[in-house]
DNA sequence: CTAACTGCAAACCTTTTGCATTGAC
DNA sequence: GTCAATGCAAAAGGTTTGCAGTTAG
């Protein structure tokens, strides 16, 4: 959701080769414009209201599409909301996603953790990273009790 | 699957006033005994070698029930094998999921990672960390060609 | 022109649920 | 004995697929 890419997802898969139709030029503008993540069928019905006749299956082979090319990322976030899987368009910078587990809200605090930790990981491992994953559950600030807040 | 737990799930289970039943001591068992990350539908599987009269349903909501009391973990795996969920019983130590996106292998190297970075998140952010998940795609030694090796 | 992409509808797979029965404590 | 847990079967999600028609390059 860090939405400042500033060449658009579409040059890249432009330039990708991928042929660009109406239906996912309107899919990009709606992972680009939104403000929280979204799941599978919130994005379908974001897509709908700007082209009615754009089809589920559609944005379901996009999304896919971009996860395979690494252009996008699905989160599950915890599974705090059920089993939805949500997807955002794969950001520059390595984040960790903060998921309350009694409101659900998710942040998304910044910092130099994934350059560390990739270069800690391959140093150690021999394993190569390409991408991560990182999500914590837990309650946010404002979902914390007295008690809670004691108890560091 | 650091399946080393000293006490078994099945004593954390009883201390937490949940019925023992002969069900939950075959899902327990093979948990335990797995060699690798296993998804619902291999629980299943293997909980039925067992005891040929276990049903489905049972495996899901003593899986849930576990998940909801903290004392397994679902992952996905970076989705590497499709959308499947992977079970593991909460672990003591927090570990990072390493996996290989082109021959599938999972390793998950220790560390001291876990209260490090629960201390960085509460004191960065004010969140609460409660669980975390962590992984990475990437290559796995054996599967990195030697150019893969050069760039670091 | 042609291969890639789409809409449609049906199939698929995994997970959940209501209900009567069984079994743990 | 009582309430929780189970088996069963049906439903509910969510996602994928085959096919014929459409369209970008």
């Amino acid at each position: 959701m860090p939405v400042e890419s500033r060449t658009s997802l579409l040059d890249v898969m432009r330039a990708r080769g991928l042929r660009m139709t109406e239906q996912r030029r309107t899919l990009v503008e709606v992972l680009e414009c939104a403000e929280k993540h979204l799941d599978a069928d919130e994005v379908f019905r974001r897509a709908r209201e700007r082209d009615p006749s754009i089809h589920r299956a559609t944005i379901y082979r996009t999304l896919n599409l971009l996860k395979k090319m690494g252009l996008v990322d699905e989160l599950d976030l915890m599974h705090v909301a059920g089993d939805r899987h949500y997807y955002e368009i794969r950001p520059s910078v390595f984040h960790i996603h903060l998921v309350c587990t009694r409101c659900g809200a998710v942040e998304e605090p910044g910092g130099p953790f994934w350059e560390e930790l990739k270069a800690k990981v391959r140093r150690d491992t021999g394993f190569r990273p390409e991408a991560a994953r990182m999500e914590m559950g837990g309650l946010c600030r404002d979902c914390q009790s007295p008690e809670d807040a004691i108890r560091a």
